[in-house]
DNA sequence: CGAAACATTGACAACTTTCAATTGCCGTGG
DNA sequence: CCACGGCAATTGAAAGTTGTCAATGTTTCG
């Protein structure tokens, strides 16, 4: 139904490094771990496949990722950004239901997963940040589940207000990502997205200095 | 938008009784618990409201449940159907982000929520459990964005074969909710539901006994 | 039986996708 | 330096899907 040519990876060449990186959030156990090492990854490199066994948990020290899984009639659904201090990779099952891949280059920080989960049932409050960290992935799906009722407007306005929510950087948004990823997240064409821009740049509710960038002039139109 | 007028909410009239029900599923403390009493309400009966303290955690005895969410343009989004041996109510934050509805007569065991957060602090395995539903939930909501970004018929499909898997029950499906709350459940009008419906009695896939009742013809054509 | 609520159907309008072509950007090589 | 190729983004026209509005049919229940 929407047959489109997905773009091939290429081979992860990811330099490990045992480097430990200071975040800046206060996501609980995954901020003050010990474990892990960050790892960089080049745009459009593989973190790990759907499938794949859930080794590891992850969280974006730098650069941006998305998670992403190809549909049966390879149309690509992406499941979230994220961005610096965002975790990702926690399952309940034992292997991944999505693909990661890096957006940009991206560094990150890997965790062993059996470290933290027997380390919950033994700590109280690392098994309740474990739950929070779920918890907000779940708020974060069902916002989805009500943005993806809407029209392509709407979903655009909110997918620019929660890009300058995430990144608050005055009323200008770099997005680390293409139309296509945009279009994957939202659920419209490339080409819905790209009107979209336009016809919001021409009732001057946004600027497009450049494709990638996005100054924000009128967010009360944007909210409707 | 999509303006509509909502079913006014009849006032609840729930008789309490404080009898524990035995339930056949298996979802941990909440099986195990000797907390709570069920309570009986009738078809649209609120059993509590967005926005409110989220003192209790509910299970369905029997019944179907919806949860949902009405949005500034008026329209509903239904966030889940609640069939016999569901969780729901679970909440992340002190107060409730969707509203609760009985949709036919049903009986909810009803759980100080307090009681079970609290034992979770002592009791790694609750704590466990806890998490788990709260990933099934997650699960389900990612289950739900893949659906949105489909067509009508994808989604009236999946919608058909999720109800069946839920209530294993041969090919026919008695469908408790109405046209609207599909409609609202899908992000759809009730229109296209019916006219959905229509196609897929014409093709063989379907059969409509009732407008309530579904009889599955053909799941392969509907998995497409 | 009759009223009200629910469901179906039709015609038309609006929105989004599809298909196709063009433009703009950027890095490489002549 | 400029030309060229390749890729991303934009734009246009036509077709397809879904929503809206309106009318009709069906079921439920007092």
């Amino acid at each position: 139904m929407h047959p489109r040519e997905i773009g091939k990876h290429s081979t992860a060449r990811a330099d490990r490094r045992g480097v430990r990186d200071d975040t800046t959030d206060s996501s609980g156990p995954l901020a003050r771990t010990t474990l892990g090492v960050s790892i960089k990854f080049g745009p459009n490199v593989e973190i790990y496949g759907e499938g794949e066994q859930a080794e590891y948990v992850y969280k974006v020290v730098s650069g941006t990722v998305r998670t992403y899984k190809i549909l049966a009639d390879g149309r690509r659904q992406i499941g979230s950004f994220y961005l610096r201090g965002d975790v990702f990779g926690l399952e309940f099952g034992n292997v991944h239901a999505l693909s990661a891949e890096a957006v940009t280059e991206s560094k990150v920080l890997v965790i062993k997963r059996s470290a933290l989960v027997s380390l919950a049932t033994r700590d109280s409050e690392v098994a309740r940040d474990l739950w929070t960290l779920t918890g907000r992935e779940l708020a974060r799906a069902q916002e989805r589940v009500v943005l993806l009722i809407k029209t392509a407007q709407e979903r655009v306005a909110a997918f620019l207000l929660e890009m300058a929510e995430r990144r608050p950087a005055g009323d200008a948004i770099e997005l680390p990502m293409s139309r296509q990823d945009i279009a994957d997240y939202l659920g419209v064409t490339i080409e819905t997205v790209s009107r979209t821009f336009t016809i919001m740049e021409r009732r001057s509710v946004i600027a497009l200095p450049s494709a990638r960038t996005v100054v924000l002039r009128d967010r009360a139109a944007l909210r409707q």
